[in-house]
DNA sequence: TCTATACTTGGCCACATGGCGAAATGACGA
DNA sequence: TCGTCATTTCGCCATGTGGCCAAGTATAGA
């Protein structure tokens, strides 16, 4: 039950279920999820752990930075369950589609780029698209 | 969003996933949950209403009795969804196996007998069957 | 070795949550 | 009508959670 538990709440905060729809799309490392949710590094490295105890992602070293993904098929089979229940599932919500189209930005600039910009647009609308 | 978080939330505390496992046998008035979780009325009562309003049960007004039961098909889609992830997916837990074991004990007495008989017997093992 | 950078950890604060007991509510029975 | 009983609501407390900033850790590059 622990670990259903700890699955189910990791998967029930809004700002980690917006972390895993984004992770949908693929492997992000922490400064692309901080350019897209616009939160103190802190913050999002703080749910990325609590995402990665309860089985829901993992983590790969590649130089500096650290790549999260999915793991449907990690060793929680409770995980799995919740990762398959929010595939497909809220991708009409407002939130995470602007996540997404704002992550469809965000991955044009490489890595490399997107660090040394500096801290992520804020919400203000600031003509981000054409 | 709000709904599925809610949901989710609901589901993401053990005494709620008890309470869940328990409704699975069929509908239970209050009593008998509190029988078998041997938890303060009012705790179990605010539990109920966390469940009801994230859309997991709903309520039914039977005399003074009033009976909860498991919503799959409820307003709320995203508790459907929660409930059939719970379906069939914690058999196993020593929990939920001994509370649906106590369920029993608790329902071979009629309901009115059960609430008379006072405070739930505690967890000393004090030879409840044979 | 020493700095810069990407990320994590720890400390702090405001707020949410789960437990209880006491009081309020609503329905049955006398 | 009035008491009784099942359930809910309210007030309280201890603990958990999510946010931030500041400091620490680990890697790349000079």
């Amino acid at each position: 039950m622990r670990q259903l538990e700890a699955a189910l709440k990791a998967a029930a905060d809004p700002t980690r279920t917006r972390i895993l729809k984004l992770l949908e799309r693929g492997e992000l490392c922490v400064c692309q999820v901080q350019a897209v949710l616009a939160l103190a590094p802190s913050t999002i490295s703080k749910h990325l752990a609590i995402l990665k105890a309860a089985g829901l992602v993992a983590d790969r070293r590649d130089g500096r930075w650290i790549h999260y993904g999915l793991t449907p098929d990690g060793p929680n089979p409770h995980a799995a369950d919740v990762l398959a229940l929010l595939r497909g599932r809220l991708d009409r919500d407002p939130t995470v589609a602007a996540d997404r189209r704002r992550l469809r930005e965000v991955q044009r600039v490489s890595v490399t780029e997107l660090c040394a910009i500096g801290p992520p647009p804020r919400e203000t609308g600031e003509s981000a698209g054409a």
